[in-house]
DNA sequence: TATTAGCACTCAAAGGGTTAGAGTGCTAAT
DNA sequence: ATTAGCACTCTAACCCTTTGAGTGCTAATA
């Protein structure tokens, strides 16, 4: 535990490098933050600071800069978040109710306006049950042995896939199949679709183990699509200056493998998690940050909401939009799902 | 029209440049090229090609770079496209027969692919038919007043819009209301719905008019869905060290603009185009080529593969791929287009 | 014991001057 | 028309100096 002293200056060091980018003098603090004593007293604290690891400095004779224990401090000790200013949630508000009322829009429209307001890269996973349960089926002819399934699952999620039978069938003959499976499985989900005992043809078992096994993949996902957004923004920081650092960046970045990084981090609780520097056990984002929160309705239907940005983040403003939107968005989620059962 | 030895150092400063990124200087071409004249002799004919704007150079005594002219004159009359080796071919082929028959799936895997092999940024938008057809409907009951849309395209494309009605339906309401339109709209375009003569009820002409909007809507697309893949490629070419110069790519590159600026070069013609520098008027990608070709079945069902890099780019060989990869594409969509039509 | 003024010390960054050599451009010879 | 030869140009690299921002230490002070 830090002295108050200590706290007060590790959160001048913090926010001024956050918004400067430039390693920060004894003189900075003792001029725009009014602790009342002189930059001497400051620097004896600053050099106990840098014994205990929290700050760091890049040469002899040059400012302070937050290291990842002073970052994880200030997030988890000094950080106050505000809660969105009400103008820019009218505006978030407004935009969301401009798209389709649907999943995918939302999605993706998360991820824009994620992005541009914290002005780093934002990822944001489609909300997914983590059972599904089956809405209808469709057959559309497509040849006399081949035919497109469409399958309707809860929350309007879609799934196609095409069939080859060993006997020709019409749309006719489809009809009739799609109809009776469509009795049959109502609201199912996989299991009870597999368990099914019910006299069925060899056509129509053949029908239901395809809507069985899209289902079951659909289930075993981890998560759904993710929408990366705002990739210009965290290029564009000073310390993806590099080449290297670039390249690998953009490699994690660009197959979303970002995903893949941060679904084991996040378990399934609430609220915003931050995950700084190396925490990530991830080399290629070693001096990024991420801001993360699970958003919808918990254990029906969620998905995740990110923003990747250098450890020289606004945590404040970056928590308050990831907060607000994750709420916003929770409210839709919830919404559709309340409408989508009967 | 420029002379034999003229055609020959301008092709061997492109080439040296394209591989290196480095001014080439007279010695170089005489060495490695075997021109059978001296340094100086060269150092002439630069001096015209410099005059005629060819080529040009960074500072007076340094070697020669490739201006846009000369690289249009390279692309147009110097470069000899091979095919592409077998062993590639049938490695591309093998990938594509690792993934789903879909238009989707394909065109996700061939800009990935074709990213990858070229390393460039690369662009494929989506097979589309410029005036698509009715296949099927169905209508998925969400709440007593609403109800979800499911509409079947030709090429197995699907489309969604939830719709309120006034009066509540039953599921099996619904049903009656889909397998009548399903009866009516069969291989429909959206001028003969609207144009249909038929006693309809009020919920029917409905669920008829969205659909026939819907339907418009995927009409009146220029194109379809864009994937764009490999940005990592081109921004970690030399030439795209400066912040600005980056930034303003990704910014024209990330909400995928890029599409909007070359669809307008893109007529119908079949054949790779050769997109250098300023051609495409476009601040942002002065100095990058773009190498496109326009696939599938010509009038009916087509879509746009293209490369984005730097103008220093193997011309030849992103040539080849992006026609390899053209004329495989054509061939699956054009096996899909056969299927889909009875 | 905590704070502070004062000052020597350090180091990166910026500037200037020099050098090396890569490459051209010209001229005169072939 | 070609080429050898050479003067000329300009960058990149190197080194040296200067500057000043900022620290770290010490000794005085409260």
């Amino acid at each position: 535990m830090l002295t108050k002293r200590k706290q007060d200056i590790l959160k001048a060091i913090v926010t001024e490098y956050i918004g400067s980018a430039i390693p920060v003098p004894s003189e900075t603090i003792a001029r725009k933050y009014n602790l009342n004593v002189s930059t001497a007293t400051i620097r004896n604290e600053m050099s106990l600071l840098e014994q205990e690891g929290y700050i760091g400095k890049p040469h002899t004779s040059a400012g302070s800069v937050p290291l990842d224990i002073g970052y994880r401090y200030y997030v988890e000790s000094l950080l106050d978040v505000k809660e969105l200013p009400s103008e820019e949630q009218f505006l978030i508000q407004h935009l969301f109710h401009q798209v389709e009322r649907h999943l995918d829009e939302w999605t993706r429209l998360a991820a824009a306006i994620l992005s541009r307001m914290v002005r780093n890269a934002a990822v944001v996973t489609m909300a997914k049950a983590p059972r599904c349960r089956f809405r209808q089926v469709e057959l559309v002819s497509i040849q006399q042995y081949m035919s497109l399934l469409v399958l309707v699952l809860n929350e309007a999620k879609i799934k196609q896939q095409f069939i080859t039978f060993d006997t020709p069938l019409t749309q006719e003959d489809l009809w009739v199949v799609s109809n009776k499976l469509n009795r049959a499985c109502s609201n199912s989900n996989y299991l009870e679709i597999i368990g099914l005992q019910q006299e069925l043809s060899s056509i129509e078992k053949q029908v239901m183990s395809v809507i069985a096994s899209l289902m079951k993949m659909e289930d075993t996902l981890e998560y759904a699509e993710p929408y990366l957004s705002g990739i210009r923004h965290i290029l564009s920081q000073p310390e993806f200056n590099g080449a290297e650092r670039r390249s690998s960046l953009l490699e994690v970045l660009e197959d979303k493998s970002v995903v893949k990084i941060l679904m084991p981090k996040m378990g399934r609780e609430e609220g915003v998690k931050i995950i700084i520097g190396d925490q990530s056990n991830e080399e290629s984002i070693r001096d990024c940050s991420i801001v993360i929160s699970r958003y919808g309705v918990p254990e029906v239907m969620s998905g995740l909401l990110g923003v990747l940005g250098p450890m020289r983040m606004r945590y404040d403003y970056t928590v308050a939009t990831v907060r607000y939107i994750c709420s916003l968005l929770s409210g839709l989620v919830s919404e559709l799902h309340e409408q989508h059962r009967n």
